[in-house]
RNA sequence: UGCCCGGUGGUGUAGUGGUAGCACAAAGGACUUUGACUCCUUCGACCCAGGUUCGAAUCCUGGCCGGGCAGCCA
């Protein structure tokens, strides 16, 4: 989080501007209220509102690109302004949207029929696709091309007034349609949509496309600097030509890289789709790469904006690493994370000669890193659980856990020794295990100094909380999955990517907990409370991400 | 076979005519009351071919490969 960024092409360019005398810097963040923000969003964030931040005379502005209504909803601006929030940044005291100014756009229209650059199009959808050509074969002209000043303006009013049914007509620039560039083939301007705005209601009965629409809200902004993502670089000359042909401010569109990341899904099509389908439960399904999913599950948002400062911006695709977006939450969650102990496959165990009734209260470090995180008091009592991974009974030579004869430490507590295995008749699977303790080894440490091999975290079944726990994986178990066949979403997700743990067993401190503060569950990886599960019978963590595991990632091998 | 964009280790990124660096991942080791963290080591790249130049990842030309574009979506 530290290291300075490096100075990327764009804020080349800005700087360079700057330089030249540019006095003011206007960026924009501007979300289709259509779906909730991913990770890809967070780049596109960290760079428009970021840049706000650094330069003196800044700003981003939120401008919700509310043009079509029939996809729009109040939840997803509400959603996109909370976790913008969220990350860290600030809009203002005004949030905009291309809505404002549709009053102004239909003005705009109005001036282009005059200039004779647009002109109401009867043609059917059909037609016009079909007169639109082809990628190597040039479109044809309308046969309404030539309309009067005066009829293109009756027409478009009554389309405004709401007199003709949807697809009766459009609204197109007049500009080329022998061009090789299929976005200045007449592009439409307006169509005609009878559904109610989430902003003006029933105002309007035409609404303007995205083309139009952007680069003009961009103007009457102010916005010097329109970052976009690639796939608008052939829309550039028709942002450029509408501000042209209105003479108005010239806003500059400069293209980045999206950023796609393995493992996952990220077009908002495909994840409403998960949504519909009920694959998640919902947009904030911790397992989805939104913003709200990730952080239920656990995310701060420094990592997200870490992530973003080391992908950087670039204008190649890329398709990052999932695992650098694990690496940057543990990063932060080691410093951030309060330990504590849980076990989410309890085996039961007896200490063969501690006081029946007795309980103790041992201290642990809350962070053993930094000690500001204080300590606490964890019981411990004759019935212990810990883990069942962690007694073997026939172990390998590198298995540094409980195994029959051999001694452990039980963290902050003492050192154990296991003299018998209970199994269940049927499956032979170990139920209990009956050991001894050296009183001697209290807090861990023994007085002659010897050291067990290893170190094993438990809670004390008496006093411990039962609570599930969600085990979270990657979305998508194929770094990247294809799902340019819309049937194979099911196919590429992976069945593992939630595993439910209903008999976990949590040291009782975990009792108080709320969803902002993370927890680094020892040994097993970082955890935090989901505020939506919870209830006041069951509490429900969800694991963001695991610790690493060079134990159990050797193993696989042989 | 139109137009546009892009090709640096497995992945992401730096480099702006002068010895190709960083991060993640991977492999090994040290340390360890978390098989974590931390530290050390190792592996590993300029798409290709010409040209310009004393010198090219960088400039030019031509290929090759990847991606985007034919919504009344954004």
């Amino acid at each position: 989080m530290n290291e300075t960024n490096t100075e990327d092409f764009i804020r080349e360019i800005i700087r360079s501007d700057v330089e030249k005398g540019l006095s003011e810097v206007v960026t924009r963040f501007p979300p289709e209220p259509n779906g909730y923000l991913h990770i890809g969003h967070a780049t596109s964030i960290c760079l428009n509102f970021g840049i706000a931040k650094e330069i003196e005379y800044a700003k981003c502005n939120l401008r919700f690109d509310d043009t079509n209504p029939v996809k729009e909803t109040t939840e997803f601006i509400e959603s996109i302004k909370k976790d913008i929030q969220w990350l860290g940044f600030e809009w203002g005291d005004t949030e905009f949207y291309a809505s404002n100014y549709f009053q102004q756009l239909y003005s705009h229209a109005i001036t282009l029929i005059k200039l004779k650059k647009a002109y109401v199009d009867s043609q059917t959808q059909n037609e016009i696709r079909e007169n639109r050509g082809t990628l190597t074969e040039p479109g044809k002209n309308s046969p309404y091309r030539n309309r009067s000043i005066d009829e293109n303006i009756d027409l478009l009013e009554r389309m405004k007034k709401g007199e003709y049914e949807e697809g009766a007509h459009v609204l197109r620039a007049k500009i080329d349609m022998g061009s090789p560039n299929m976005n200045m083939r007449d592009p439409v301007m307006y169509r005609i949509i009878k559904t109610q705005h989430h902003q003006t209601g029933e105002d309007w009965s035409i609404y303007p496309m995205y083309d139009f629409a952007h680069g003009l809200s961009d103007s009457i902004e102010k916005v010097t600097h329109s970052l976009c993502t690639m796939e608008y670089v052939d829309h550039r000359p028709l942002y450029d030509w509408f501000i042209n042909e209105l003479n108005v401010f010239p806003s500059r569109q400069i293209e980045f890289g999206k950023v796609l990341m393995s493992h996952t899904i990220l077009s908002k099509r495909n994840l409403l789709k998960l949504v519909e389908m009920k694959y998640v439960d919902g947009w904030d399904d911790p397992r989805m790469p939104t913003i709200s999913g990730m952080r239920r599950l656990g995310f701060t948002s420094d990592s997200i904006k870490d992530f973003c400062r080391r992908v950087g911006i670039t204008k190649r695709e890329n398709v990052v690493d999932i695992a650098l977006l694990e690496h940057c939450v543990r990063e932060d969650l080691n410093k951030k994370a309060e330990r504590r102990m849980a076990v989410i496959n309890p085996l039961k165990v007896t200490i063969e000669n501690y006081p029946q009734d007795q309980t103790e209260y041992l201290i642990a470090q809350n962070n053993p890193q930094d000690e500001s995180f204080g300590t606490r008091e964890i019981p411990f009592s004759k019935e212990l659980y810990i883990e069942k991974e962690d007694f073997m009974e026939n172990p390998s030579k590198k298995f540094k856990r409980l195994s029959i004869g051999e001694e452990v430490r039980l963290r902050y507590a003492y050192f154990i020794k296991c003299k018998e295995v209970i199994k269940d008749e049927l499956t032979g699977e170990p139920v209990e295990l009956i050991c001894t303790y050296d009183p001697k080894t209290k807090g861990g440490s023994a007085p002659d100094n010897r050291k067990p091999k290893g170190t094993i975290h438990w809670v004390s079944s008496k006093h411990s909380i039962q609570s599930e726990v969600r085990l979270y994986d990657r979305l998508c178990s194929d770094p990247n999955p294809d799902i340019s066949d819309d049937s194979n979403l099911e196919n590429v997700l992976n069945p593992h990517s939630l595993e439910i743990k209903k008999n976990a067993q949590l040291e009782p401190s975990l009792k108080e907990s709320d969803s902002t503060i993370k927890y680094q569950f020892e040994r097993l990886g970082y955890f935090c409370l989901d505020n939506k599960s919870s209830n006041s019978n069951t509490l429900v963590f969800n694991r963001t991400v695991s610790l690493r595991d060079s134990w159990s990632k050797a193993n696989k091998g042989g």
